[in-house]
DNA sequence: CACGGGATCGTCT
DNA sequence: GACGATCCCGTGT
């Protein structure tokens, strides 16, 4: 996919640089987030191979981001993960029926994680289309957290699976393309309203000019809002 | 297009 | 026992 409405110029990247330690422990998830825009996720697994532009990134940060299911250092058994070094998924199931996946950054101890909101689908359609039973035409193929990981195969048995090691069934990949700081766009997350002042950080990312994104919600706040 | 409700179950109180 | 980092479908305009 290199279209010049998203895309600047293709740097001198090598193609196919698979996403290692360096890039996922970086201790500025916001940052991270951003960085994902523009890259590929793949999912290669029982034979079937999958990939997509990542058109839409959420950060959520603990201790301090009331939104993050590690919010004051919370562990449990399913955040857990979040504290591993950065470099592995964090899948869970969300309203029972949705599996989301993160990407876990940061150093250890570091509950840092980056939601991937949306793909356009790129590679693998016919597989992605027996998945959602959809034309993979149709953005609703991929845009959207929950329909994303269906798409791509994603469950939460893969929660803890290492994006990094050789072989695994998952991973990022840069493929040379850089993206114009003009069609990066920012809003708040979607779906946090519990969050208090947190709701309001604007910590949604997402291509502009392009239709593979979920619809935006503004925060409802129930009173305190600036 | 806006809104509202139901689905469905692991997780934490 | 309550509640989601959601989605889809139905209704009404």
């Amino acid at each position: 996919m290199n279209d010049n409405a998203i895309f600047g110029r293709r740097s001198e990247y090598p193609k196919m640089n698979k996403l290692d330690h360096s890039f996922y422990q970086n201790t500025d998830v916001v940052a991270v987030a951003r960085q994902l825009l523009g890259k590929y996720l793949v999912t290669e697994f029982d034979g079937l191979y999958c990939s997509g532009l990542i058109t839409e990134v959420e950060a959520y940060r603990a201790p301090d981001d009331k939104a993050c299911h590690a919010y004051n250092n919370r562990r449990t058994k399913r955040t857990e993960i979040m504290f591993w070094p950065g470099g592995v998924a964090y899948v869970y199931l969300c309203y029972g029926i949705h599996h989301l996946f993160n990407v876990v950054t940061g150093d250890a101890e570091m509950a840092h994680a980056v939601l991937i909101r949306a793909v356009q689908a790129e590679e693998g359609l016919e597989t992605m289309e027996r998945r959602r039973g959809m034309s993979a035409r149709k953005p609703q193929l991929s845009s959207g957290p929950g329909v994303m990981s269906k798409a791509m195969g994603i469950t939460t048995d893969w929660t803890g699976q290492s994006l990094v090691e050789d072989g695994s069934p998952i991973w990022i990949e840069d493929r040379g393309y850089e993206l114009r700081e003009q069609n990066i766009g920012e809003s708040t997350r979607i779906g946090v309203d519990y969050a208090e002042e947190c709701a309001l950080w604007p910590w949604r990312f997402f291509l502009k000019d392009t239709k593979w994104v979920s619809r935006f919600k503004p925060p409802k706040l129930s009173q305190n809002s600036p």
